[in-house]
DNA sequence: TGAGGGCTCATACTAAAGTACCAAAATCGG
DNA sequence: CCGATTTTGGTACTTTAGTATGAGCCCTCA
């Protein structure tokens, strides 16, 4: 992909110096043509090379929530964790008692190999399992 | 500052036509040296472009921890909270009693507007002040 | 020097959070 | 359809968290 953007610009320098050469060109305009492509090349480039390392925090590995063994529905919950949510505000969105809260809960601390709920969280984040 | 850039630019442009001109130097230098230069400056705008847009969640806004009248102390025991730690931690790593402590996440709460700790994470996340 | 703010700590209480154990539906893959 | 997992829910209990109130100490600034 890469052999072949280069590729691509060397021919467009070859071709821009054929077509001065050929006289229906002025030097103002192939300069200007070539500024500008290797202008886009360059914010492209950036662009590319920029996404990883200005995104450490980024998408959620759902591959890690399996790995620990958590289920939908306690990851769900642990989403409301994380918004502040109490487990009776937890319950009443998810339509469930508070003691269904209770047990997902426990259980997510000792997948999480956490004490307390802000510990899940804190652990969560670092295992990119949540954005905040 | 830009517009400057600009006027750079443009005498570089200039430069280039006269040099070709004068015969001394070839026309594929000269489209090089353009390309190059175009080429960082595509990189150079672009980082500049996309600094805020991929940082969002960025500087830590000490002023809004004043506005919201929050001591020196008060936001330590905030940052301890956001690490997962509990108030009898906190109290240990800080060299004072549990009791003090309270003292502080009560008040933080109230300054906070938030019931619970979880939910004064999610706050002072929202209001800059907290960088997880 | 006195008022105010911040930090400390205590008691006494209420309210959440969390643990342990059990057990019945519901879901899902083989 | 069966077994395993998930989801649900309960009771009973311990532990944190959080509130309310009062008070002493230190520093600063008018």
């Amino acid at each position: 992909m890469f052999s072949a953007l280069i590729i691509a610009l060397l021919a467009l320098f070859k071709l821009s110096s054929y077509a001065y050469f050929s006289g229906d060109t002025s030097i103002e305009i192939i300069l200007s043509g070539i500024a500008l492509v290797f202008f886009f090349v360059g914010l492209y480039i950036n662009r590319k090379t920029i996404r990883p390392s200005a995104d450490p925090s980024g998408p959620i590995d759902l591959k890690k929530v399996e790995q620990l063994g958590i289920s939908k529905r306690e990851y769900e919950v642990l989403v409301h964790i994380s918004k502040g949510l109490s487990n009776k505000e937890i319950a009443n969105t998810l339509f469930v008692s508070e003691s269904t809260i209770k047990t997902h809960v426990s259980n997510l601390l000792l997948k999480l190999d956490a004490k307390r709920r802000t510990q899940a969280i804190q652990k969560a984040i670092d295992l990119q399992i949540l954005s905040i």
